[in-house]
DNA sequence: TTTTTTCTGCAAGTAATTTGCAACTCGCAA
DNA sequence: TTGCGAGTTGCAAATTACTTGCAGAAAAAA
């Protein structure tokens, strides 16, 4: 356990319950908004206050162990910053979530950077477009 | 001018002068906010509230007249929809925003179809990384 | 321990967008 | 032309998502 709470630290920050609880349920989720994070959170601390939540996930990004990216029109959703190994394919009409290998976009994000030097994350904005299923349905 | 009203009539919508100028003014601006449309429309008619804006953003959105687009973290922002030829190449560093032509996705978004089915919408979240001036200067 | 510094809860504050509603006005029909 | 009805507007209030100030609590340093 020392490990654990020596992950923290390392990054400078102090250890306290809810910022544990909370990068512990950011890992868990997967992709979560603040509200489902504070959510997971209170499953077993109900006390903890929301804006503790949001203060925390800008620390923990700061620091890297977290990040966010967009998946829809409103506000961020949260991952682990280890987890950000795929694309997101986001469908307009029926809102699923698929996933891709971050290597599909390895020749486009190439293209960018020769022809225009531009270094792409291209993660932090969804792909966004109509899914197979919804494709076939129309 | 006949023709100019036409374009509105034949998408079934009421021609006011309120709908008339939130068109022209996003068609003027290229990318804008709602408020930066807000504005435009004010400057020569002050009397235009915010959210007859919003309104016909969204009414000339469903009529495919305009259409959103999301370059940063916060809100959309609005184009003409003929306008929508490129994409966005959105700077992390320093709030830049560069063109490219589609084109330069069609390798990529070709791949998606083929491999998952998906068909990419790739204007509507800008491509986000660092752009070469900021590359350099770090 | 005691002290220093950071963090938390809570309440209040913003910013952006939406909604309810009564008054208006556009387009059609008489 | 005028009159009607559906669609549209302005205004005020509401909502949503997030941020901030501050005083007390709790980590970590001393
Ligand atoms: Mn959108
Ligand atoms: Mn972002
Ligand atoms: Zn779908
Ligand atoms: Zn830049």
């Amino acid at each position: 356990m020392a490990d654990k709470n020596q992950e923290l630290r390392d990054k400078g920050l102090r250890l306290t319950p809810q910022r544990q609880l909370v990068l512990e349920a950011v890992r868990s989720l997967g992709h979560a908004t603040p509200e489902e994070v504070a959510e997971k959170v209170r499953a077993t601390h109900p006390g903890i206050n929301l804006s503790t939540v949001y203060r925390n996930l800008e620390t923990l990004e700061n620091v890297g162990l977290v990040q966010h990216t967009h998946l829809g029109h409103g506000g961020a959703t949260y991952h682990a910053a280890e987890e950000l190994t795929h694309l997101h394919l986001v469908c307009s009409k029926c809102g699923s979530v698929g996933d891709a290998p971050i290597e599909t976009a390895a020749p486009f994000v190439n293209t960018l950077i020769d022809e225009y030097g531009f270094k792409t994350d291209v993660t932090h904005f969804a792909i966004y477009g109509t899914c197979a299923n919804c494709t076939e349905k129309s």
